[in-house]
DNA sequence: CACAGTACTGAGACCTGGTATCATTTCGCC
DNA sequence: GGCGAAATGATACCAGGTCTCAGTACTGTG
């Protein structure tokens, strides 16, 4: 086996803080690689009996920190959350079907940059969400 | 007086959809106008006495409708609100002092729209927020 | 293996931001 | 002035999230 495991990063990177990879933190980590969206932590929580509710919350706040996954905000302001590719990237959501695909796109990365040095902001993170509909849903009712 | 005043569109937007420029409605607007940085719900309450929490929520809620004022969400997730320009633009968002400025910057929307094109998304609208230390507060405090 | 110390957990109390309800007031208009 | 719609304030309520605490699981050291 040459694939990488998730489980295994995800258990180094808690290691180098002091931190284990408990049944808890594996079944959440689990739960949401199984899921075909972003999941709200009510959906979570359902999907992983005898894991309290606290330790769901205790364990996604942590897995943000560590950057294992990756908060995505809706359109409406409600939160749900994804497993995190480990590179910097950004999200598109769609409001037909909710999926949310990550992408990379140097350009958005080049204007920000170059904007930012213009105004003389030293940057130190930014947030870019994308809403509309995903080429599934276009198809499925096109307009 | 040919200088635009702020209260004559809001009451004329809000009399477009049959509503009014009520009393608690022109106060809301006008804390959010005097402070100099983002408001939370609570500051806006604190400097709107004699208006009742239920009301601010909804005043807030229906001035963001109508575009006349936009919601800031802070790194941490905390949202707090700004008086709109009604043109499209984003945020920079200052860690030091707090403080929110707004721009425009097409290559960056431009950016956005040939990315979202080339995926087949169809583009309903989209965030953009920046976060770092902001020219003051990089002279104040040097690295 | 025993033991000590720390990380972690579940249950539930609690806190906080926001909404729903409803009787009352205000305002625009006739 | 009087009518009806819009708006309001008080308050009860709900949901998302945190805190506390007693108990459990793991790690490593002798």
């Amino acid at each position: 086996m040459t694939r990488p495991r998730p489980e295994r990063s995800a258990a180094s990177q808690l290691a180098a803080s002091g931190r284990r990879l408990t049944t808890p933190r594996k079944a959440v980590l689990e739960a949401l690689g199984r899921a075909d969206g972003p999941l709200t932590i009510e959906e979570i929580w359902e999907a992983v009996p005898d894991v309290g509710r606290a330790t769901v919350f205790r364990t996604v706040k942590l897995l943000l920190e560590l950057g294992l996954i990756c908060r995505v905000v809706l359109e409406n302001g409600s939160v749900r959350y994804v497993p995190a590719t480990p590179d910097h990237h950004h999200h598109f959501i769609c409001s037909g079907c909710g999926a949310v695909e990550e992408f990379q796109h140097p350009p958005i990365d080049e204007a920000i940059r170059t904007l930012a040095e213009s105004a003389g902001f030293e940057l130190s993170g930014h947030a870019v969400e994308l809403y509309g509909r995903c080429r599934h849903c276009r198809a499925a009712t096109p307009d």
